[in-house]
DNA sequence: AGCATATCGATAAAAGCATATCGATATGCT
DNA sequence: AGCATATCGATATGCTTTTATCGATATGCT
């Protein structure tokens, strides 16, 4: 088995290529070139080959790659072939609303029930995805050998929670609370603070106005 | 006026400081060194000091810093000082969650109101945020000057909505959709693909296993 | 058949970012 | 007062990622 070796920039390219290519209707020409697809997302021609390259897709000069190749590559690299099951800590507004989220199935993720320890919101599952007590998590986590967390708890009891997660074999978490989690070297965290994002965001807008605050911004 | 200059990067991290230095209670030691920011973070010291310098914060040797003062500077900075009023278009399950959650407000952010094309969703204010019609957006936006934009739609109407925001004075995007939005030069996106980094995370969980896919993944 | 053109793949150059190192400065202890 | 120590700020080095350039290859047109 090939080690293949990704950069993390590219590993974040490749679902837009993918997304991109989903969205072309399946009869459209079979094939397509590393141009076409950096003229679309805006991104350098360069770069489209040599993200491509990376995981080992291979294209013809003149022809370019055909689309079914390059989604299947992509999709199989991704771990979109086999269902990764993952389960959602915290369900508040947010927890709620990625539950009922119907669309992760796409990206061969299979949401497979919701944690909470507040009785109110654990007894609401009305033909909804079923919302779990805490105290069923360590038993549900293990059997179903669940690797992925989502987690949308309160700041508060963020880091408490995670240290629970990752008791119980959570080897990788996706996390939308604004606290900067511990945790092992083995253990994956992925940040998602939307409201830094928004700040972020209103930051870049603030200064654009009077000249340009951050550094190598603007790429054609 | 000096036209500070940040790398991306650095601005990404800027809220990370900010939160943590607020998580401090404040009758905590009122003087914070690098180093200690650095280890709680995880971050090396010496970009925290880079970090720090290149938003004119500066130290005393010995002593840190103020973290009333970090946290003054921080958040003019990243804008939270003045309040940035701002709109989510598309209030399904993730814009409605948006709508009411709460904690926009620690980051300067007011979100105005939601907008929908399905009067169903419009009519249902039972005491929280309003929901317009979409009817009544191109007004209200140039109204109360509206610059930032959710957009939380299905994907199939997402460039034409965007097109529609920027049209009426968006000029900046927080981007839900997981297709690549094309605007204009002087409007800014920032995309959360969620599904698209829980499959990213899956990814490197994936070859967590069998040897390091991610090039330079671990520090520290 | 031969030439023009589009596209790929690889190598090289440039830029951006992170990490290490070193001197300077301020505090506290003896 | 003087020394040890912790911390800052600046410079330099190395690594990663992006962008540019060049030759090779395949198609289509004359």
């Amino acid at each position: 088995m090939a080690p293949k070796i990704v950069s993390r920039s590219t590993l974040h390219r490749l679902p837009l290529y993918l997304n991109y290519l989903r969205s072309l209707s399946v009869d459209a020409r079979t094939t397509i070139s590393a141009t076409a697809i950096a003229a679309a997302l805006q991104l350098g021609e360069v770069q489209v080959r040599k993200d491509l390259a990376s995981i080992s897709v291979s294209g013809r000069p003149r022809i370019g790659y055909r689309i079914s190749d390059l989604i299947e590559e992509l999709m199989s690299f991704l771990g979109y072939a086999d269902r990764n099951d993952a389960v959602i800590i915290g369900t508040g507004k947010l927890g709620r609303a990625l539950l009922d989220y119907a669309g992760f199935g796409d990206y061969g993720l299979n949401i497979v029930a919701g944690f909470d320890v507040d009785p109110f919101l654990t007894e609401r599952t009305d033909g909804r995805k079923a919302v779990f007590s805490m105290e069923q998590f360590p038993d549900l986590c293990r059997r179903m050998k669940i690797q992925l967390g989502i987690l949308t708890v309160p700041a508060a009891v963020a880091q408490e929670t995670c240290d629970l997660m990752v008791e119980h074999g959570i080897r990788a978490i996706l996390n939308f609370t604004p606290v900067h989690l511990r945790v092992p070297e083995t253990v994956l965290v992925q940040d998602v603070d939307i409201a830094a994002m928004l700040a972020v965001l209103s930051s870049r807008l603030l200064e654009y106005e009077n000249g340009m605050k951050i550094k190598g911004d603007q790429k054609r």
